[in-house]
DNA sequence: ATCTATTGATAATG
DNA sequence: TCATTATCAATAGAT
C-alpha cells in the first residue's frame, strides 16, 4: 500500500526505517483504538522502536499493562496467601495433635492400649474411670429416685381417680335408683356440680416428663 | 476501506462485531509481525475479545509477554492455591468437629456434663467406664503378679548370691588357714578357677525391667 | 510534514 | 467459517 511494494524484511535504510516505523506504529495505534470501539475488545499494546523508545496503548479499563506493575505487587499478595495458607497449617497440626492425645486418652479410659503404659500411669486412670463411674452411678440413682417419684405420684393419683370414680358411680347409681322412685327430668341439672370438682384433680404433675 | 465506509463506534449487531472482530484482529497482528520485521521493533501486543477470548503477539526477544504469561499462570496458580486453601478449610472443620465429639465423650467418661443426658445414654457410659475398670484393673493385677514374681526371683538369686559368698568366705578361711600351715605363694593359683564359676550366676533375670 | 499513487485491509455479501 | 470483491485506509516514496 504505498507507491510501491515492498518486501517485508529489516528496512536497511535507517532513515527509512524509522520513518516507516513512525507511520506504521501510528496505523497499528490507530487500528488498536478502532478495534477496541468497534468490538469493544481489550488491548495492550506495547512498542519498542530500534532505538529502545516505547510507546503503548491500552484500551480504558483494560489493566494488562497495570498488570505489568501490579505484577510486583502480586508477588505480596502470594505472600499474604502464603501466610494465611501457613496458619491454616499450623492451626490444622495443632488440631490433630490435640485429637491424637485426646484419642490416647479415650483408649486408655476404655481399656485399650494399655499394655504398654506404666503402673504408675495407671492410677490417675483408674481413679478416673471410679470417679466417672462414681458420677455416672449418682445421676442414675438421681434418675431413679425422679422415677420412683413419678411413679408414686401417679399411683396416688390413680387411687384418687379410681376413689373418685367409684364415687361417682355410687352417685350414679343411686340417681337411677331414685329415677325409678321420682321419673327421669332432674338428674342433670341435681348432679352436674359435682362434675368439674371431680376431674380438676387430673394435673397434678405438671413436670412428670421433665427428666424423660 | 470495504464497500462502505464505517463510523468508529461500537457495531452493535452482535455477528457483525464478532466478524469484524476477527478481521481487525488479523489485521492488527499482521500489522504488528511487519512492524517487528521492517523496523526492528519489538511487540508486545494483546487482545481480549468481548467474549473474553485471548490473543496475543509477541516480538521474538520481547518479554514483555513472557511477563503476561506470568501473569496468567499466576491466575491459574491462585486457583490451585485456592483448591489447596479450601482443601485444608474442610480438613480443619472436619477435624475440629472430631475433636468436639470426642471432648464430649471423654466429659462423659469423666462424670461431666452428665446433667444434660438421657438415662438411657448413661447405660453404654456406665458399661464403658466399668469395661475400662476392669481391663486397667486386670493390668494392674497383672503387672503386681510381675512384680512380685520379680521380687521371688530377687529374693532367690539373693539367697544364691549369699550362699556362695559364705561358700567363698568358707574357702577364704581355708586358704588362710593353709596359708599358716604352708605359706603364702600358692593362693592365687590354687583358687582362681573356681571364680569365673561363681560369678557367672549372676544375670539371672535379663527382661526383669521389662515390665518397669 | 505533506502529497499521492499504490497496495493493503476489510465491510458487505454469498 | 471461508471466499469474493468493491471500496476505503494505510502507507511507500517523492517532495
Amino acid at each position: 500500500m504505498g507507491r510501491g511494494k515492498i518486501e517485508i524484511k529489516r528496512i536497511e535504510n535507517s532513515t527509512n526505517r524509522q520513518v516507516t516505523y513512525s507511520k506504521r506504529r501510528g496505523g497499528i495505534m490507530k487500528k488498536a483504538k478502532e478495534i477496541t470501539v468497534l468490538c469493544d475488545a481489550q488491548v495492550s499494546l506495547v512498542i519498542f522502536s530500534s532505538t529502545g523508545k516505547m510507546s503503548e496503548y491500552c484500551s480504558p479499563s483494560t489493566e494488562l499493562v497495570k498488570i505489568l506493575d501490579r505484577y510486583h505487587k502480586s508477588a505480596g499478595v502470594q505472600k499474604l496467601w502464603d501466610a494465611k495458607h501457613e496458619h491454616l497449617s499450623n492451626e490444622l497440626e495443632r488440631i490433630k495433635k490435640e485429637n491424637d492425645s485426646m484419642q490416647i486418652k479415650l483408649r486408655h479410659l476404655k481399656g485399650e492400649d494399655i499394655n504398654s503404659l506404666h503402673p504408675k500411669e495407671l492410677i490417675p486412670i483408674e481413679e478416673a474411670l471410679e470417679n466417672g463411674l462414681a458420677c455416672v452411678r449418682s445421676k442414675q440413682m438421681q434418675c431413679l429416685k425422679t422415677l420412683k417419684k413419678n411413679e408414686r405420684s401417679l399411683e396416688e393419683d390413680n387411687r384418687r381417680l379410681s376413689y373418685i370414680l367409684q364415687h361417682q358411680q355410687q352417685l350414679a347409681m343411686d340417681v337411677n335408683v331414685r329415677e325409678m322412685d321420682h321419673g327421669y327430668h332432674q338428674r342433670e341439672r341435681e348432679y352436674h356440680p359435682q362434675m368439674p370438682f371431680a376431674f380438676r384433680v387430673q394435673p397434678i404433675q405438671p413436670n412428670l416428663h421433665q427428666n424423660k
